[in-house]
DNA sequence: AAGACGGGGGA
DNA sequence: TCCCCAGTCTT
C-alpha cells in the first residue's frame, strides 16, 4: 500500500517539534497550524514557545486583550491571522469545548479547508485529507496532473485523491508525512527523488519530467511603493500611532506615515534617515523616515489613525507593531546607544 | 534587486 | 473567480 510506504518514511525522518506530541492537543495543534501558514518552522519555534507561556490554554487566549495577542504575534506578519485566532478562541472558550470534527472547525474564523483538515486529522484522528502547497506539489507529481492547481476541477481532484490516500489508522501522521515529504524531499527545486519513498510510483519521475509539476501560475510583476514616516521626538520619546480597523495592519501601532502638520502637530524637521526597504507580497516598499523635534500641539485622529502615544524606542517591543517599524529604529537606536569614543 | 512561496476572507 | 492581506528566505 502506497500510504504505508510514506508512513514508514515519516517514522524514520520526522522532525521533533514542540507541537508534535504523543497525546494530541487541539490547542497546540491549532496554534501551530495558524503560525505555520505563511511562516517557516524555524521562525515559528520561538513564537510558539512564547505564545504557550503567555496563553497556556484557549481560555487564557480568549480573555486576553486583542493588543496582547497582536503583541505576541508581532514579527510573524499577516496579523489578520492573530485577530481571527483571537475571535475563534473566544467562540471556543464560550462554548467550553473544542470542535469535534473537521466541519465544525471550518466554521471558526481564520480556519479554512486546509486548517480544518489538518487540525481534525492531527488532533482528533479524523480520517480527512489536507491539501496545501506541499501536498499540491507532491500529488501533481505523483499522478502527473497538469493544469492550474487552484482551478476548481484540479482542486477538487487533489482533495479527492488526498482523501483516498489517507489511512484510517493514522490520518494525522499521514497528512503530516505528506507535507513533510514536500518540505524535505519533493521540493520545488532539486527534488531528492533518490530518497523518496514514492520514487517507484511517481508518474512524473517515471516520465523524467518532475520539473513540469505543478504547473506554475503566471506571476504579476512586483510594484514599487514609496512612502514616508515621521519620527517626532519629544523629550526622548517618539510619537506612535495606532491604525483603525481599516485595510491592512488593523489595530497595529507604527510611526505615523504622515507629516506632523496632518496630525495637528508643530515640529521642526531635523533630517532624513536612510531609506528602509521592506518587501511584502509583490510589493517592494521604500520608506523614508524623517526625524522631527516636537514643538507643540496634540495629535488628532486623522486618516487611518485613531490613537496616539509617546514612547521610548525601547518600549516599542511592548506594542503590536509590524517588523518594518523595527527596521526603522534599528539605525537610530544603535546610534543612541553608542557611547562617545574614549578620549 | 528580484523571485518563490500560501492559506483565508471577502467582494 | 478575483483581489487583498503589509513577510521571510533565497538567488
Amino acid at each position: 500500500m502506497i500510504s504505508n510506504l510514506l508512513l514508514r518514511w515519516y517514522d524514520k525522518n520526522r522532525r521533533a517539534l514542540p507541537w508534535r506530541l504523543q497525546k494530541p492537543d487541539p490547542y497546540k495543534t491549532w496554534i501551530s497550524e495558524m503560525m505555520l501558514q505563511q511562516t517557516q518552522v524555524e521562525t515559528v519555534l520561538p513564537y510558539f514557545a512564547r505564545f504557550m507561556r503567555e496563553f497556556p490554554t484557549v481560555a487564557d487566549l480568549a480573555k486576553a486583550p486583542e493588543a496582547e495577542v497582536l503583541k505576541n504575534w508581532s514579527g510573524l506578519g499577516y496579523y489578520a491571522r492573530a485577530r481571527n485566532l483571537h475571535k475563534a478562541a473566544k467562540i471556543v472558550a464560550k462554548k467550553g469545548t473544542f470542535p469535534s470534527a473537521m466541519v465544525e472547525w471550518l466554521e471558526l474564523p481564520g480556519i479554512g479547508a486546509y486548517s480544518a483538515g489538518a487540525i481534525a486529522s492531527i488532533a482528533l484522528g479524523e480520517k480527512v485529507p489536507v491539501v496545501d502547497g506541499n501536498v499540491i506539489r507532491v500529488l501533481t507529481r505523483l499522478f502527473a496532473l497538469q493544469g492550474d492547481p487552484k482551478s476548481k476541477p484540479l482542486k477538487e481532484k487533489l482533495w479527492r485523491l488526498a482523501g483516498e490516500l489517507v489511512p484510517a489508522n493514522r490520518p494525522g501522521d499521514f497528512n503530516q508525512a505528506l507535507m513533510e515529504l514536500g518540505a524535505l524531499v519533493c521540493t520545488p527545486k532539486d527534488p531528492k527523488c533518490g530518497v523518496c519513498p514514492w520514487q517507484k510510483e511517481c508518474k512524473a519521475r517515471l516520465a523524467g519530467n518532475v520539473a513540469l509539476y505543478p504547473t506554475p501560475k503566471e506571476k504579476t510583476p512586483s510594484q514599487k511603493v514609496l512612502i514616508m514616516a515621521s519620527l517626532i521626538q519629544k523629550n526622548g520619546a517618539y510619537l506612535l500611532a495606532r491604525r483603525g480597523e481599516k485595510k491592512h495592519l488593523q489595530s497595529m501601532w507604527e510611526f505615523p506615515q504622515m507629516l506632523p502638520e496632518a496630525l495637528q502637530i508643530k515640529a521642526k524637521r531635523e533630517k532624513s534617515l536612510p531609506i528602509v526597504h521592506h518587501a511584502i507580497m509583490n510589493r517592494r516598499i521604500q520608506l523614508t523616515p524623517h526625524l522631527y523635534k516636537y514643538v507643540s500641539g496634540k495629535p488628532k485622529p486623522n486618516g487611518c489613525y485613531v490613537d496616539y502615544c509617546w514612547i521610548s524606542l525601547r518600549e516599542l517591543r511592548n506594542y503590536p507593531t509590524s517588523s518594518m517599524n523595527h527596521k526603522i529604529i534599528k539605525d537610530i537606536s544603535s546610534k543612541e546607544n553608542r557611547r562617545p569614543k574614549a578620549l
